[in-house]
RNA sequence: CGCGGGGUGGAGCAGUCCGGUAGCUCGUUGGGCUCAUAACCCAAAGGUCGGUGGUUCAAAUCCGCCCCCCGCAACCA
């Protein structure tokens, strides 16, 4: 095994309002490729944190009655906040980053003085239209009926003073590299069609019009805008520019930014260009997935049509859910959420195939041998097919995971339990139960079940954490065979295994009474 | 002529890069089994792969044109 470091990453979320299950998703994707990485034997770095600067957040707190620290504080600590959303979750981040943490800030503040320095900070005029009272600019195409999105109110043409980085200058640099860093592959061709062949363009890095943000400290009256300030998250958390860490040179460069599609720009191009302005190498790899849409339309809070995870998690456990995202979806194209879906998902993989696996074969195990498989066991050429494709399984787990193929990781995983499945049929233990001398022939049967649930069962650990563990409690699996080097052979398990009877681990759901329950 | 994604049996999707008997899950119908969570196993029905023209011995897959849906365009994953 590797001593190798993977560093994954999620977008700093922004704290204007709780998470829904567009965050979970990216978060939990991120968590079953961080679990997986330390179970290959990697030393892991898998960071999150919250974006909590901005104009949004400074009127938000107003509105509100409280100072914007305080807002954003309670965003993140109250019951339901973003630390206990994450924590139902089980999301094993090893660190956490705020950018109100003192260390980011001196951090920001030392970045935007060594590009300003270099000179691809400028100080310049930013020309455009402004809407008064939201003290905010818009671009054309954000204009809705030629007025303000946000209060419908006519905009005027402005200028202020502003600091610009002079991203145009990496373009060239860019248009090279991006299509080795940028997955999946389409939208490497939006990018260089949407915005490097039309000429990429300076961008303004600070604003004036409030106070909620990050001071340039050689020039007080600027705050450093959204740009700077959050992307550089994925470096001062590992302590570039700052004391409170050292692990940069050991972590950096990045092995994956996890982004949603709608800031891929960012993450591909002007992150991208701020690296090579710092002369810092660039991430190895930027994924940017697809949205889970709701009836086909995109979720949001404007639209209030947001699935809330915490409302399904309390309802079908955090394992269903962590797995049903990644197992239903393409990971890099959108996908559409339903209840119905949700609920038929957990019902056909987990309850039917896996968890009644589980339950069946342990259950034989108890029935026939009184919890106790026998040394004297009898193979057979029938056994064949269901050893090789539990015995093959991992690699190709491997492969799918390596390529952020979730759901092709777990197509393989679920076509092995099936298989088991079928097995249970060709060998019919209730026959050979009935003959005592079958008991040798039975217990080879049985254990060949219950070695290729230790295999399946291993290998969804990282999705599956907490139910991974009781299925492997009760089939007998101690700890030190429930890792990925022992999942690679089969015939791991003691011929001599005990089992555990518990709890049916995902009960089957009635879909017409949980369409009822969730619509309400 | 803005750009990107999508249009595949009743539903949801994979396959399209690197052409070669159209696959998966759910649902439906018939049968089997009884160890198990009314679960499991087998079989069947059901698609001219959005339309059209072309390349090719061969196209869901490559090329041209057209139609429909969704999204993006500077802080909603």
């Amino acid at each position: 095994m590797s001593k190798d470091t993977f560093y994954i990453t999620t977008p700093i979320y922004y704290s204007s309002g709780d998470l829904h299950i567009g965050h979970t998703y990216t978060t939990v994707a991120a968590d079953v490729m961080a679990r997986y990485k330390r179970m290959q034997g990697f030393d892991v770095m898998f960071l999150t944190g919250t974006d909590e600067h901005g104009l949004k957040v400074e009127k938000s707190a107003e509105a509100a009655g409280v100072t914007p620290q305080q807002f954003v504080d309670d965003l993140l600590y109250k019951d339901g906040g973003i630390l206990s959303l994450w924590k139902l979750m089980n999301i094993s981040y090893d660190r956490f980053i705020r950018t109100t943490d003192d260390y980011h800030i001196k951090s920001i503040q030392t970045i935007f003085r060594r590009l300003y320095d270099k000179g691809d900070i400028y100080k310049d005029v930013y020309k455009g239209l402004y809407c008064v009272p939201c003290e905010s600019f818009w671009t054309e195409s954000q204009l809705q009926d030629g007025n303000c999105p946000d209060c419908s109110r006519p905009v005027d043409y402005a200028e202020e003073e502003a600091y610009f980085f002079r991203q145009s200058k990496y373009a060239d640099k860019i248009m090279s590299l991006i299509g080795d860093y940028l997955e999946p592959a389409s939208r490497v061709n939006e990018m260089v069609n949407n915005f490097l062949k039309p000429g990429l363009e300076d961008i303004c890095v600070t604003r004036t019009s409030f106070k909620w943000g990050i001071p340039v400290d050689f020039d007080p009256e600027h705050v450093i805008y959204v740009w700077v300030d959050a992307l550089s998250n994925y470096i001062t958390a590992l302590g570039y520019g700052n004391d409170k860490y050292d692990d940069f040179d050991k972590y950096w460069p990045c092995d994956v930014h996890y982004v949603g599609k709608e800031i891929v720009r960012l993450h591909s191009i002007l992150w991208q260009s701020m690296l090579l302005a710092l002369d810092i190498p660039l991430p190895k790899k930027v994924f940017g997935h697809g949205w889970l849409n709701l009836d086909g339309v995109k979720m949001s809070k404007s639209r209030g049509n947001v699935i809330d995870p915490i409302i399904l998690t309390e309802r079908y456990g955090v394992d269903a859910l962590r797995f049903f995202i990644l197992r239903e979806y393409t990971f890099g194209t959108d996908g559409n959420f339903t209840n119905e879906l949700l609920i038929n998902r957990i019902n056909s993989d987990l309850s039917n195939d896996l968890g009644n696996l589980v339950s069946r074969t342990v259950s034989m195990v108890i029935k026939y041998f009184e919890g106790s498989l026998p040394e004297n066991q009898e193979s057979s050429p029938e056994d064949n097919e269901l050893i090789t494709a539990a015995g093959g399984l991992y690699a190709l787990y491997e492969k799918s995971m390596d390529s952020y193929a979730y759901q092709d990781a777990l197509s393989a995983i679920f076509a092995v339990t099936s298989r088991a499945n079928k097995y249970i049929d060709e060998t019919a233990p209730w026959v050979l139960a009935k003959d005592e001398a079958n008991k040798p022939r039975l217990a080879a049967v049985l254990y060949n079940l219950l070695e290729t649930i230790r295999i399946c069962t291993v290998l969804l650990t990282p999705y599956m954490p907490n139910s991974c563990e009781e299925i492997l409690r009760q089939i007998g699996a101690s700890a030190d065979i429930s890792t990925f080097s022992r999942a690679l052979t089969f015939g791991t398990l003691p011929k001599t295994v005990t089992v555990n009877k518990g709890e049916i681990i995902f009960p089957r759901l009635d879909l017409e009474k949980e369409l009822a329950y969730l619509t309400t």
